[in-house]
DNA sequence: GCGAGATAGTTAACATGTTAGGTATCACCA
DNA sequence: TGGTGATACCTAACATGTTAACTATCTCGC
């Protein structure tokens, strides 16, 4: 039981595997002209009646900023439909169009069968431990981790 | 045991546990000016003579044209030195300035006091089972594993 | 009603990611 | 030796990430 820090690049390691298994799924979005980014979007928008900006910030991790500029392109694309709340203007409802619609519903099993083949090459086992732990990080609050003093 | 496939979105759990990590040390790396991106190349090239931008894109993750606006930056600001090569002209010799190996032993201690708050809030079995799960997962020929056949 | 502060979303400026394609150089063989 | 293909790096064009600052709107207390 050694006492010595590992102090292992953790975000370097966690962004290898993340390009690693983005890198299976990229020919399938770039052959329906989608880019990952607006993937995240369309599957989670696809299942619901509409999403505001802050829930789809929150849901899909963007920053207000990025995600001001992929929505535009999206609703440029017929992607998406934005529309002002009438009962609060600063709001807006994010709703998918029907060829939103129908591209998720051609695209999602094709992803789905994608993620079999990387589960049968990999092992369920492995995979599975691999979500089980993230899923346990996701579950801690980090903002009360304390940051350490910087120099003046 | 269920046979149903669990199909997460393995692409957005890996980033949002990095995006996690990441908030934690980049009030450290804005502090001292350095972009996260910087911040790759400088603790590895620290402790090395020189390295070529093909091998820095493989040990940093960088694909080309990224790494070469990075270490135009980079050079701009007098953090490392670029050099061409006398036996081959196309390569080119990265290596770290006096002010580059400075700031990296300036910011080092600090990013790793910070893991240390992180893994003493998260556990260190956790974390360190994460970092086990994503080392096997580095060992695997990503490559070799087949794509699904797409519609013409 | 009104005015200070909060909130939702945007714009601006710059750095990086992604794809395609270009340039210079090199290795190798006819 | 000369030409063809490979290699290392770069540029270009566009999408996204990050920080700061801005606009419009709302909330609430006075």
């Amino acid at each position: 039981m050694s006492e010595t820090p590992l102090h292992p690049n953790l975000p370097l390691m966690l962004l290898q595997t993340r390009e690693e298994v983005i890198n299976r799924f990229r020919p399938i979005l770039n052959h329906f002209g989608v880019t990952e980014q607006q993937w995240r979007i369309l599957r989670v928008l696809r299942f619901r009646v509409s999403m505001e900006p802050k829930e789809i910030c929150e849901t899909c991790l963007f920053l207000s900023p990025s995600l001001a500029g992929v929505l535009a392109r999206m609703e440029a694309d017929d992607l998406i439909h934005k529309e002002r709340m009438e009962s609060d203007l600063r709001r807006v409802n994010v709703s998918v169009t029907d060829k939103g619609r129908a591209l998720v519903d051609t695209v999602m099993p094709l992803i789905r069968a994608q993620y079999l083949l990387i589960e049968q090459h990999i092992g369920r086992e492995t995979l599975g431990e691999l979500c089980a732990v993230l899923d346990r990080l996701g579950a801690y609050d980090w903002e009360a981790i304390p940051s350490v003093a910087l120099p003046s």
